[in-house]
DNA sequence: CTGTTAGCGCTTTCAC
DNA sequence: GTGAAAGCGCTAACAG
């Protein structure tokens, strides 16, 4: 019944009778012709059933296509961020609509980043994604990239500072009278291991990642108390899940003396933690402090509620956006929060 | 320092002293030459730094792209219902790559899907898009389509037997006796009001929306029980939000005589409801029993646990992906389990 | 304001 | 296996 006849530009052009350019200018150069005429071409193609002209077309002859891609962690990792990647995509959606630009969704788990580079202007790219091959992609790929909460070489960034929020977190733990002290890392060596790191050149080769400012942060303020901390008391997590932390958990406290703060490097691992120590008995914060590292949701209703690092996710959003309009290849800082919650 | 050439397979074809044909079939062709040569301009092209023929322009000539969007309901509801659409996702995008299709996520939000469209080869709905020009453009565009959890006329979809659902968990209800009962719909009528249907021939002009076919499940499971209800007992709630259906909770629980079980159309309408009956003082199941609809994360962590309605996310993600990859346009129905709370 | 035209990068005949 | 050529639907430059 429905007799959809596929229009071109052209065929409708020569349906209404004028060139191609006048339709083309129609939706593209109102300046080029006159208010009426122009309202009459697009009224007659919306009778018609012609929404505009081709994007593909357009994209190919143009070279641009108004399209970002916003690679996300991990289709699945996104989602128990909950409100944080919420809060982000907002943030990015808010300003990109602002300039007409439309916002797509790829999930950091997929393998064929090549099947979109062509259709996309560029990448807004949100935490390390899962698939390292993307990350590959992305390198060898000559598009505009902004990366939010990690770092690429000759990439513009979004990042909080790392360094001076793990040092301001810990500096609020050490408050408290301490004296053994254990560090839950993500991701500090190559390895995908939960174990401790004797060795601190074993740590990654990538200096300047995530997991080693938020160490230096942290070591720094340790050794402003007149504290000291050695590998044996720094574990390495390759990724930020329960299972990982609480395997870590499980040798720091059985660790003699018994460190009296962790610091973890996410919230989900230090919820894990705190999980862990509660079902061998211990009472947080008397027993042991845990703090974490995101500001996330889950670690704001816990019991006791967790003491961490929040950042503003809105305003992430917004400067990656703003960052990925501009042409600027800047590492941009944000601001963060330090939550004094009572697990430390 | 990056000197980075942008090779066209022309240029390439070129440089390497070969037709372009050959270029192309070695890409997408690979009966058309002898492997050994294959190899070699492969591995030519990638020492250039050539990944393969611009998806655009094959696009455009071909007329496919190999990508499908996946229209969530809203970025951010869609996070709310956490590991719901994560299974979802999940079951889908195993498929598509199975046939080396490309997933792309687009939020329900949007308001540029005219700005996508010719990219993709067609889309998967998961559930009713938040901005419901989406819906319209759909519905205008001839492209494939799967509308999942909800129904658009001529389109594939995915959905649970909503009606036999709804019957089942009335049964259930059922089992205690009961004489008062009122139902809480969504989107029962076309007015954006919280307000009764006392009159069955306002509802909805769409017959076979997911709001008909639970009532009338519910109505038939009520009246085998012998038990009759009438439209003053029958709210409509515009959308699943805990603002509206604590509305309607404050209004039915005022009611003389007031009623027993309160059948909810979704958890999130059940979960406020419980939490307003609560408030008033009233004991869950004892004074008021309450059932919803979804089976969602939230309902099944409430104190008491809710009865509810569950599906299987990942086998519909899995359904839609193939109902999409084949071309029938048919409507389909997955299993569901009654979950069995202390809610009702 | 209109009409013509080249060409974005590719695929796919077709004849060799 | 190759090379030539048409054309997917469009834009932008140019001449009228």
């Amino acid at each position: 019944m429905n007799t959809k006849k596929k229009w071109t530009l052209k065929s409708v052009a020569l349906h209404l009778g004028v060139s191609n350019a006048t339709v083309s200018n129609a939706f593209n150069r109102p300046d080029q012709l006159s208010k009426q005429r122009r309202n009459d071409i697009l009224a007659a193609c919306k009778e018609l059933g012609y929404f505009g002209p081709n994007k593909a077309a357009q994209s190919l002859r143009r070279g641009t296509s108004n399209i970002v891609a916003l690679i996300l962690p991990d289709s699945v990792q996104y989602m128990v961020s909950d409100p944080v990647a919420s809060s982000f995509i907002k943030g990015v959606a808010g300003v990109l609509e602002q300039h007409n630009v439309s916002l797509l969704l790829y999930s950091g788990s997929s393998d064929n980043l090549l099947d979109i580079v062509d259709f996309v202007d560029g990448f807004i790219c949100y935490g390390n994604p899962r698939n390292s091959n993307i990350v590959e992609h992305l390198a060898q790929i000559n598009k505009k990239i902004v990366t939010v909460d990690f770092d690429l070489a000759d990439c513009a960034s979004v990042n909080i500072d790392n360094q001076q929020a793990a040092f301001d977190l810990t500096n609020q733990s050490l408050k408290t009278p301490t004296e053994h002290i254990a560090i839950f890392g993500l991701r500090l060596i190559e390895q995908d291991l939960v174990c401790r790191v004797y060795d601190q050149n074993q740590l990654n080769a990538e200096k300047n990642s995530i997991a080693h400012k938020r160490l230096s942060g942290y070591l720094r303020a340790i050794s402003q108390h007149g504290l000291a901390i050695n590998g044996e008391r720094i574990w390495n997590i390759p990724e930020s899940s329960s299972e990982f932390a609480t395997m870590a958990a499980k040798e720091a406290l059985s660790c003699s003396p018994r460190p009296e703060l962790i610091i973890c490097m996410s919230d989900v691992i230090a919820i894990a933690t705190i999980r862990q120590a509660q079902a061998q008995g211990l009472k947080i914060p008397e027993d042991i402090r845990i703090v974490g590292f995101d500001g996330t949701q889950e670690g704001q209703s816990l019991q006791p509620r967790l003491t961490t690092v929040h950042q503003n996710s809105v305003d992430k959003g917004i400067r990656a956006a703003e960052l990925f309009l501009a042409k600027k290849r800047v590492k941009e800082n944000i601001d963060y929060q330090i939550l004094v919650g009572q697990s430390g």
